[in-house]
DNA sequence: CTAATATTCTTCATGCTATGAACGATCAAA
DNA sequence: TTTGATCGTTCATAGCATGAAGAATATTAG
C-alpha cells in the first residue's frame, strides 16, 4: 500500500487523529448543550439534576456517597443539597445508627422529577440508537467501549 | 435467539440505550479530567487554555470572533483575554482600520505555550488511536462520525 | 453633512461550579 | 478514656458564564 510514499502511515495517522480530536471535541460540545437545555427546561442546576438522578436503586443516599458518585468534594454537596432540600425535592433526616451522618432521600416531588428526567433520558438515548441500523447498534457499543478503554489506558501514561 | 421472549427486541434496545448512556457519561468523565490535568499542569484556567488553542491558522483574531468559536459571551472574552494578557501570553492592538475592534494575537511565550498544548493533544489522541489496530481506527472514526451525527439529529428533536 | 442605527468591546451585577482548610460533632479502638 | 478517624458544615477563594448597560466608533439614510 505504502510502496510509493515513505510515510503515508504517519500521515494517516496524524490526519485520523486531528479527526478524533475534532469529533471527540464535537460530541463533548453536544452533549455540554444537552445538559444545559435540560437544566433550563427544568429550571434546575446542573449540579443538582445530576444528583437527583443517582437515586436510581437506593432510597436513601448519604452526603459522603454522593460526593464519590458525582465526584466532587463533599462541600460541594453540602451546597447542593441545600438547594434540592430548598426546592422541596429531597430531604434529609438523622441516621438511628450513627447520628454524624444523615440520610438523604427523594421526596414524593423529587421522586416524580428523578423519574421524569430518567425517562427523557432512556428515551434520548434509544433514539440515538434508533438513528442506527439494529445490526450497527452493537457496533457503536462495542466501539465506545473500547474506546472508553483506551481512554482511561491513556490517561494512566499522562505524565 | 428470541424465539420463546415475545418483546426481547425492545429489551435489547432498553439494555443497548442504558449502556449507551453510560459510556457516554463515563467518556465524558475522562475528557473532563485530562481538560483539568491540562489545566493544572500548565496553571492556566481552562478557558484560557481552550482560547490559547484557537491560533492555529490566523495570526489575529477579535473578541468577537473568539466569542463565536469559544460559544460564550462577548463578556467573557474579555475576562479571558485579561488573564491572558496578565499572563503574557496573548497582546492586543487596535486594529488601523477600525477603533472598535481590537486585534489580538499571541506572544512568543503564548506561541511557545499553544504548540506545545497542541502537540500534547496530537499525541495523546495519537496514543489513543494507537491503542486500536489500524484496520478498527477507520471504524471508530466512522463510528463517531455517525454518533454525532446522529446526536445532532436528535437533539434538533428535543423540545 | 448629520442624525439615527449598528457594531465592538468593556463593566458590572448575578449565579452556578468546584475546591480545600478549618471546625464541631460523633464514633471506634487502644 | 484519650486518641484518632469519620461525617457533615462553613468559609474563603477561584473559575465559568450570562445579560444588561454603556462608551466609543462606524455606517447608513435622509
Amino acid at each position: 500500500m505504502n510502496d510509493q510514499k515513505p510515510d503515508s502511515a504517519d500521515m494517516l495517522l496524524g490526519y485520523q487523529s486531528q479527526r478524533l480530536q475534532d469529533l471527540i471535541e464535537e460530541i463533548l460540545h453536544c452533549c455540554k448543550e444537552r445538559t444545559s437545555h435540560l437544566s433550563k427546561k427544568f429550571d434546575i442546576p446542573e449540579a443538582e439534576l445530576r444528583c437527583l438522578m443517582l437515586f436510581g436503586e437506593e432510597r436513601y443516599l448519604t452526603a459522603k456517597g454522593i460526593a464519590q458518585k458525582l465526584d466532587v468534594a463533599k462541600s460541594r454537596v453540602t451546597k447542593i443539597m441545600n438547594g434540592l432540600i430548598h426546592k422541596n425535592l429531597v430531604e434529609s433526616t438523622d441516621d438511628p445508627k450513627d447520628a454524624r451522618v444523615k440520610l438523604i432521600g427523594l421526596t414524593q416531588e423529587g421522586q416524580r422529577r428523578s423519574k421524569e428526567l430518567g425517562a427523557i433520558m432512556t428515551d434520548l438515548h434509544q433514539k440515538l440508537l434508533l438513528e442506527f441500523e439494529p445490526e450497527q447498534r452493537k457496533m457503536v457499543i462495542s466501539c465506545l467501549e473500547v474506546l472508553r478503554s483506551s481512554m482511561e489506558a491513556v490517561k494512566n501514561q499522562m505524565v
